[in-house]
DNA sequence: TCGCACATGTAACGTGTTACATGATTCA
DNA sequence: TGAATCATGTAACACGTTACATGTGCGA
């Protein structure tokens, strides 16, 4: 499944929603970096109720103007679950940046802080090892490269930085009042 | 052109190449954004040189392994100039951010400071001003909405303000010393 | 009645992914 | 001699992009 196949599954499972409702969502919110064209999002909701992970009723309440409001089905709850528990690895960090964070957008459903908590430590590990790896790459440019380079990794590099702060801080958010 | 079009032709122009050595840039670098895979590179080689982009000569100097060198042509040249003076749009800062990293650390073959400055202007304003469009988001957010959804909003907003920052720091750095 | 927002779709096309395929060279 | 690295490619497939197509409902 590809990342578009799981967000909208997740937003249909927050709420049933209409293509045309999910391409708005798209078009108009941070989950922009999804693609709203509907020659995307049709072809991928019909994949959807093909593999049963979505179904749909039609609805016409509204006049004779036919919508069609798709749901999730076990299977795509299952699926949804199983896609949000994945282990992180250093290419989720690496490539897919933007997926983890829709993947921890979706976390409530599994009702779990505990969960939450695997989530965001996993991720500032990975991405703390990411920002290691980055620095010894800073360390090996040759003097004489182009400063543009440089910059351009060093922005990176914050960029790193800046997320495992996020995790370190969001996970205070989460922790157990133990006492 | 796809991304991986102009990260292939940048780095031919840097510096002459075989598609094995591109191949590696990617899989070792903090290019890795884009694919190292040969399905992606050497079909992607074959297309930059059908369109004049690209030259290619065999080398046989060690031994008789072939290896295929890439340099940039004229017209090659003249495509990746045009592509990094592109002016930067929303859609780039909210879609396609690290390809407009990639135009940052090709900018020395531009040989122009004013080319560097105006790019890093352009790019902290746009970047600032999908700070504000965040910032709106988070603002419209409902008080009972997931606290999740809210997080993963503020990190992309720190992710942002980083680059905003980084911006203005990389300016500090390409300043004239008017006096 | 004009235009905009609502609402859903299809078709051609290009490209990346995955998997497969081949062979030379170097080093232990 | 066997494994790892160097080196280049192809084929099937799935997906997103772009452009096209169609029609309703509503407010100015």
């Amino acid at each position: 499944m590809p990342p578009l196949g799981y967000a909208l599954l997740g937003l249909i499972h927050q709420q049933p929603a209409s293509g045309y409702a999910l391409r708005k969502v798209f078009a108009e919110t941070a989950m922009g970096s999804y693609s709203s064209s509907p020659g995307a999002i049709y072809p991928a909701l019909q994949r959807l109720e093909e593999q049963r992970l979505v179904s749909s009723k039609v609805d016409r309440s509204r006049s004779l103007r036919p919508k069609k409001i798709y749901q999730s089905t076990a299977q795509g709850t299952k699926l949804l679950r199983g896609w949000l528990q994945r282990p992180i690895t250093s290419e989720d960090v690496k490539r897919r940046l933007d997926e983890l964070l829709l993947r921890f957008a979706f976390y409530p459903m599994l009702e779990s802080t505990l969960a939450t908590r695997s989530f965001l430590e996993s991720f500032r590990r990975q991405v703390e090892d990411y920002v290691t790896n980055l620095e010894n790459q800073l360390k090996a440019f040759p003097p004489e490269a182009p400063i543009h380079s440089r910059l351009a990794l060093e922005g990176g590099i914050e960029q790193y930085r800046t997320w495992a702060r996020w995790a370190r801080n969001a996970l205070s958010q989460f922790e157990e009042d133990a006492s």
